[in-house]
Parts: C-alpha cells; structure tokens; sequence
DNA sequence: ATATTTCGTCCATATAGTGAGACTATAAGC
DNA sequence: GCTTATAGTCTCACTATATGGACGAAATAT
C-alpha cells in the first residue's frame, strides 16, 4: 500500500531496478550520472558501480561520444516478449467487457507511449453501429482522442506544454491551441473523465479516463461511438461507467502483482 | 572478452538482471521458481528474494493462479521506450548503408521476436527496381525468409523443430516440411549465409546471414532483390559482403557497450 | 482425498556491498 | 587552445546483505 516498503535484503536490487527504470524514462535524451544521482539519492560511487554493471548485462549502454546513458539490446529484448500486451489486456478484458456490455459500445484500452496514445486491444459492443476509431497496434499523439486528453490529465502541467511544444506542427494541423488542450485538460482534471468529438474521425465521439497501472505506466480505457448515441446526459454516464471500473483497475493493479 | 567477468561489487544488480532476463525468455510460458534456481545456481532464499523485489518494482508478475513468474508493467515501459529499435538502427546503418551502396540493392535490418522475423529499418539501394520485401515494423514468421532460415540457423536444433511444430499450419501453407527446413539451416550452417527464393514475394530473392548482438537478442541484415539479380554467382558475392559486415557488427556489439 | 513436491518465510552467521574521499581522465564551455 | 565541470577509478573501515537449513503453507500429482 506504500511506496517506499522494500523488500528486505534487496537494497541493491531495488536500486538497480531503479535506475534501469529512470534511464528507461530518459532513453530518448540519454541521461547523464549526474542526474541518476540526483533523482536516486545514490552516492555517486555506487550510482556508477551499478550503470557499469547494468552497461555490462546489456540492460543500458553508453552512448559511444559523450557521457549519456540509454537502454541497451536487453531491455529492448524485455519489450519485444511483452510487445502485445497480453498480460495487460488478460487484466483488463473483465472491465472492458463489462463496458461493452452494459453500454453496447466499443472499448478501447490504450496504454500511453511517449508522447502517443498506443491501443492495446478493443472490446466491441453489441451496437451495430460500431466506430472502430483506433485499431490494436495503432499510435496516435496524445491529447487528439478521449484517452489520449485523458492521459495528458494526469501529467504535471510542464509536461503538457512540453508535448505541445514538441509535436506543435501535429497539433496546428488538428486545430488544437495549447489554451484549448488546457481548457480540456482542465475539464478531465475536475470530473475525472475525459469527452472528445470529431477529433479525428468525424461522427463519432468518444469518453476515456486514464490511470497509473505503475510507477511509469499510463493506462487508458475508452468509449467510442457514433456522435448519435452521445448526448450530454449519455456522456456523462459514461464517464460514471468508467470511473467505476478504473477504480476497480487501479487496486487491482497497485495492489496485486503478488502474495497469494 | 569473457563472458563471466563481473562488474566488481555488484553481485547482487547482477543476479537481479540475470533473473529479470531469464523470467523474459520465458514470458509466454512463465517460470518457475525452481527453474529460476536451476538455470541461475542460485540458492532458492536469494532467488526468491530478488524475484520479490522484481514484483515489487512492477518489472515481474506473479501469475495470480499459479506460482508462476513472467513479465510486469515496468519491464513492459522499457519495450515502449526502445519500440522502435532506433538504437540498433544507428549502429547497424553505416553497415547497411555500406552493403547497400556497394551493391544497389535493398538491405534489411531484422530482429528475432519470438518465432517471428521483426524489420527495424531498410536501407535503399540504388538500382531502379527496388525489392521491398517487409516494411519497417512488420513481422514474418522465421524460416520463411533469407534473414528467418539465418536467425533458426543460429538456434539449437530442438528449437527449430519446437518452432515448427508451434507454427505447423502456417508452414504448411507455405509447403514448408520440417525436413527441407532442416535442409536450408544446414546450407546456411555450412556456408554462413543463407538464401531465399520466392518464399512469399514472387519473383525476389534474399540473401541474409544472423548473429547473436547481446545475450538474449538475435539480429539479421540481409539483401533482397529481383530474381534477375540474383544469380547463384551474385548470391554467393552478396553472402560474403555480408559475412564481412556481420564480423563487423558482432565486434562492435559484443565488444561495445561502454568503457571510453 | 491424500501424497509429494514446490513455494514462501524465518533465522544466526559469513560474506559481499557500501560510501567517503582523493585522484585521474575525459567532456563541455569559453 | 585553455578552463572548468563531470565522469571514471581506487581503497578500506563499516555494515547491510546473502547464505542455507528448517518448517508450515500451498500447489500439483496420484
């Protein structure tokens, strides 16, 4: 139920788990030693001693011109035998069926990647109108769908306008103003979900919520449907749907992991 | 040089990764604990301390059934942020780059994936008809390409033959027996390349060799072209450019990661 | 259901990891 | 090119961590 409960007689692993988590968060940059020994609170000596010995299991590298570091090919190898997310989408299929189901609409789990919104799986509903607005496997920026607003929610402030910034040309494209995503952002921030219409696909709209599933981890769950069965009332109950159902997640998911 | 020559002092980083490594390459299965114990020589208490710890950090889950061990939510976020293998693509272009300007045709970077084939990036040649065979991001099945016969070839014979029984309906269509299998692996044993003709694009051939980049990561780079190109003599050139790039390759790999 | 294997947990003790600081080598800034 | 700031290396007293045997609790096998 607490952060900071390690496992006894695991310092070091805890640590080196820790750094190989925040020079995955820093891949793209690279990060520097400095900075591992500020956000850890290691001393330096042990900080290195552990990147070198993370350098040497091929979990990180070195990048070969200047002090910064990155993943290596093992920790790429960790993502390709996890690459479908199936033991994400095994934990949440029961929720989203339960949404399809009750609502007869479509159910998306999307799982934030970068500075994109990356679907995991889709759970159709029995409506036969369906709106397939995303399909397993696709990418798409964060904060021009229902989770992707979402998602962006439950970042700090500056991270948002960092995302805006980097991907400025996409947004200018989508007609989206970094006052307007605030504006949005807000509104998620306050009833806790998220609505979107026609921000991509036209006719349909869309209701999400997002969540820490881990200490680096966004998950997302969505609605999608026709503009037609989304009225403001509709929308609303939604969203009451999927709070309902991210707080079941939420435990399941910060609380599991082990101990039978 | 050596394989077993420890980062002095960091005994426990490196049991962590060796299991965190070990609970990947078999993900889809899951482990378990004695079997941790057994390939690790560990003793159990330690194992089974450190996995704790994995689980606590989200690298490792436990199946919420059965005392088995596979990958978590962290170790997932690792895969997001190396998804598109832009590290491995930077070290391999000068080879690619070099292969393909020598020779003009199409080079393909690939990484094993499971039982799949997965392209990380191709480099263009310049003669006019181009054979792009696979796309960046998609996925064959091994042994039905130049570059797959070249990754099963690298693999233990017990592997190849699981493999094919794995995925028996989809060798039979396409009219591919264990026993011709068996037959191309060995050519690509003996020669150090392997080659393809028309196994799924009509009328191209590749040429593909395979060698291990880290401890648990097999990488390919292979040519592919219009049958026209490829004459048994041009084939044969083709297997020893690559054959040069791959040494080439291996040492920048396994010898790299660090030490300025 | 019962037997048998494996898992999860607990210790006292031997061992391996830690951290401070001094120093050199290497980048980044000017 | 020179200067300053990091990164990388070493040593050693101190201490946190690993060990392995034993036991009850689960999980499989019979």
């Amino acid at each position: 139920m607490s952060k900071d409960t390690e496992v006894s007689g695991a310092q070091s692993a805890h640590r080196t788990l820790e750094l190989l988590r925040l020079i995955g968060t820093h891949h793209s940059e690279g990060i520097r030693l400095a900075q591992l020994v500020e956000f850890t609170h290691l001393p330096r000596s042990t900080a290195h001693r552990l990147v070198a010995c993370l350098i040497q299991e091929g979990f990180v590298e070195r990048d070969p011109n200047r002090p910064r570091y990155r993943l290596g090919a093992e920790a790429f190898q960790l993502g390709m035998a996890t690459a479908d997310g199936a033991f994400l989408v095994e934990r949440c299929r029961p929720a989203m069926q339960r949404l399809a189901r009750a609502t007869g609409d479509t159910v998306f789990l999307i799982v934030r990647s970068g500075d994109y919104a990356l679907c995991l799986h889709r759970e159709e509903g029995s409506f036969p109108i369906k709106a397939f607005v995303v399909d397993t496997g696709m990418r798409r920026l964060l904060g021009l769908s229902a989770v992707g607003i979402a998602i962006m929610a439950t970042l700090p402030a500056r991270e948002i306008d960092a995302i805006h910034a980097r991907n400025a040309i996409a947004y200018r494209d989508s007609r989206l103003t970094l006052g307007t995503l605030r504006d949005i952002v807000k509104f998620t921030q306050v009833h806790g979900y998220s609505e979107s219409t026609d921000s991509r696909t036209r006719e349909t709209s869309g209701v999400g919520c997002a969540f820490a599933a881990s200490a680096s981890m966004l998950l997302g769950i969505s609605f999608a449907a026709v503009n037609s069965r989304m009225t403001t009332e509709r929308k609303r109950e939604l969203g009451r749907l999927l709070l309902n159902e991210k707080s079941l997640l939420e435990a399941e998911f910060t609380g599991a992991g082990g101990r039978p």
